[in-house]
DNA sequence: GATGAATGAGCGTTCATTCAT
DNA sequence: TATGAATGAACGCTCATTCAT
């Protein structure tokens, strides 16, 4: 009895200590980076010892990958199986993508983690790997559907976007990154820029009709 | 006689030094980053003493600093400098450009280079600000004129470009990020990518005149 | 109870651990000086690693510093403290330092220090401020009241001593560097030439009565 | 005769270049002490290059005894010469020692290499030996003989200072000490103590009469 | 399971000294 | 003789990871 409560109150409080050393972790992370969080900062944070967060991940960078996955993989899975469920045009999806970056995505943890993917995943390659097996592919082929489906209905008059989907997301790329490196000495309103890049894309697409 | 040949060997030799060490600097941040490659890697790699490369650089961030500016500000500023000069349509500037990135970026140090600004930058706002002065500023700029230039004259229809000319690089933000993270696992035509994004922004242009 | 045991074993143990390495650092300022010791000197002759004196002192002029403080300011502290609530004659009081100095402080550890604080303080603006703060300034302002008291007694006709305390250790300057640079070539007998002085100082005093 | 020639000005050069050094070494020493001094600030003052110094001594530590001889030993040798050589009462003589160190030594470059040999000496036991052959000895038996002469024609009633010259430059000792250590904190009139110290000793010699 | 004390490899920079010219 | 470029050992401090309790 004295067990099976134990281990009750045990798996409930392991996902709870696991939550706690994520959010800890993301709060260092945004605050100094990867390489500059020490793991003592994200103990602290999460009111638990140093050595603890070896009982929940084997190391640093695990935390990071698992940071990846329930920050970015998860929700962008929500929302992409949402959408496809729903067989909606091109211009309502690049809509709603545009509304999910803007409100979503800028300005939050979210953009934090993605400008971390950016900058430190280079030197991982097991971490570039799942990146792209668990977000990046399946973001991709998800674009390239969105397109192919509005090349068949003649809503696109071009295939470029079923070819490089990659450039339907330009934009948020060069917002994260100007974000980090220059917003402080030249702000823009990058929310606007990413609509306006969508909107080029669109009408891009429409002109070959 | 014997002075004035000595001092133009000596010269001479300093800058093959120079040359060699920022060489090394290169091959040794593209294999490591910047942050994790020790001034003896670099040393070793030019063949020199660690502290001889003081006596050609004050720090290792000023050999990045020293990195960036001959591989990318100088040839990026003769490239724009040339560009500007012709009065050139904004049709032509931007398959020049798109030929620049492909033939003399792609693939060359100088996207090695462009990669640690874009991943380690972050850390080193001094640095930052350094690229944003010497390099994405006057680019910025640059762009922003042949929009300019191109609305003027009615070959654009629309001045998104004058107002988020860092759209008109967008593509190429993906394609170096996409060298470095996932080319291995998903090969891309990153060249025909850039150049398919840039036909999509001109086709948007003009569709609206 | 076995939280107060271990709490209880843990504080013993950090004092010991404390004290080995205040006392291996003496060691090593004794062999070397404090700016020419290594940490790593200390650690070895302490038996613990490197970083491990990070755990009980955030720097190496920390460790000099509680050196100073555990060595001399308390015992002095003590000292001086006895002395004052005794009224006692100067005479008396200049007997009683003069046993201290010869039983308590030449030959010990204390005579180590207070040859370091002499030697290499000047470097050290901040410990230099710490020394006159908590040592030298208490003991000038104790030694003008004895001084000052005994002008009021009568015991002193002259009150050089109060304007200028300083003379009354003039002679444990001269024993501590002595001791330090030519005690090897030409050997005193440091302990009468301090009692001589003080005898000498005396005599002065009574001498204008 | 080019090489006589050349012999001749070579060896008023080399003298020059030599004062020059040791010039340099001092202003350099006075401002950074012996082991902040860099031996390429000392060939810059100089006005050569750094190479040249190990053509005229064999270390930076022996520059620093060269210095010790030029600017204390050498001087302090014609004082005491001159001193010895007229058979002055021991009231003159330390009178006029007394204005020597307030003139002649406290604020000037004598004062700075005597705090240099009290702080940086005792980690070079061949320096402290040749201090005290050629500075320190001589000056205690010139000392001693002062005081054996006044003991002699009942000038002095104690033969304290025979035993113990050390005790007639304490002062000086606390001076040097005090000016470096804490004459920012708390100012003194180190030249008003030691002529007060002086005063002192003399009365107490007399009082024994 | 949880702790946190201990470890020790890691690194940018300085500078006395050497030596080829 | 003079130079000054080159050397390379030296050092305080950090922090991811381990492990005894």
């Amino acid at each position: 009895m004295a067990q099976k409560f134990r281990a009750a109150r045990s798996d409930e409080e392991r996902q709870a200590r696991l939550q706690s050393i994520l959010s800890a972790a993301l709060d260092a992370f945004a605050e100094k980076g990867l390489g500059a969080s020490r793991l003592e900062d994200i103990a602290t944070r999460a009111a638990i010892a140093k050595g603890t967060i070896y009982l929940y991940f084997p190391s640093k960078q695990a935390v990071f990958e698992e940071l990846i996955r329930t920050s970015i993989v998860l929700p962008v899975d929500s929302l992409r199986t949402e959408l496809l469920a729903q067989d909606l045009s091109a211009q309502t999806v690049f809509g709603l993508l545009s509304h999910w970056v803007r409100n979503e995505f800028l300005g939050t943890d979210r953009e934090i983690i993605a400008r971390l993917i950016l900058s430190e995943v280079g030197r991982f390659p097991e971490i570039a790997a799942f990146c792209h097996r668990e977000l990046v592919h399946p973001v991709m082929e998800f674009l390239k559907q969105i397109a192919q489906r509005a090349c068949e209905r003649g809503e696109f008059g071009s295939n470029v976007l079923v070819r490089f989907p990659q450039l339907a997301v330009a934009s948020v790329l060069v917002a994260i990154t100007w974000n980090d490196l220059f917003q402080d000495v030249e702000p823009l309103d990058l929310g606007a820029m990413i609509e306006s890049h969508l909107d080029l894309l669109q009408r891009a697409m429409r002109s070959d009709l």
